[in-house]
DNA sequence: CCCTGATTCGC
DNA sequence: GCGAATCAGG
């Protein structure tokens, strides 16, 4: 007997979510902080999914919602299995998924890096950035105008297109990419949203 | 590619 | 209740 009560001292914090790391949850995340930066303050052993998880469960998603009710789209009851547990020896294992596992070390990492940063009780009228892009010279001889644009040329735009001084980039892009690697990652990415 | 939260469902 | 896997959007 004695030795279920051992067990149970020592399991207790093992995975279990004490009211003192809820309310650590829920301060962050009220003050705005990401799941993953959530994540990564109370350790290592929380993923961000078990905090977005934990907070669905607390009822709590609603972080910035005044008086605005936006039903969220509702994708609907979708059915779809998405994990067996029954292997049945299922040779084949499809072709379309393309198997990668995703480490928690990568995530952590950027994660315990960037804390603290929620500051934003100031409105910044969002300026148009002039477009800092021509990091990369394209030689007049690979400049193409839209009519030769074709499914393996980036379609980045360069330039003004009010002025015959525009261009598409024009290099090799990946079959079924719109941009070639160099703007590939322009186009998204993590936009700086920091600045001031 | 990176990131974000949202949802589902086996455990 | 928990959270990995997955989805969907930027």
């Amino acid at each position: 007997m004695r030795d279920s009560v051992l067990a149970m001292v020592a399991e207790a914090q093992t995975s279990g979510w004490t009211d003192e790391r809820v309310e650590i949850l829920k301060k962050l995340w009220m003050d705005g902080l990401s799941a993953s930066q959530i994540a990564g303050e109370l350790g290592q052993g929380v993923t961000r999914n078990a905090v977005i998880g934990k907070v669905h469960r607390l009822k709590l998603s609603a972080r910035a919602k005044p008086t605005n009710s936006t039903p969220r789209s509702r994708p609907a009851a979708r059915t779809a299995p998405r994990r067996v547990a029954s292997p049945s020896s299922s040779g084949s294992m499809g072709g379309g998924m393309a198997g990668k596992q995703r480490t928690v070390s990568s995530m952590r990492t950027q994660s315990v890096g960037a804390t603290a940063l929620a500051a934003d009780a100031e409105y910044e009228t969002e300026r148009y950035v002039a477009p800092a892009v021509q990091e990369i010279f394209i030689p007049e001889d690979k400049r193409l105008s839209l009519l030769q644009l074709n499914e393996e040329t980036c379609k980045w735009p360069i330039g003004d297109p009010l002025t015959k001084d525009f261009y598409f980039c024009g290099q090799h892009s990946d079959e079924g990419k719109p941009y070639c690697e160099f703007h590939s990652r322009r186009a998204y990415h993590q936009i700086d949203k920091k600045r001031r």
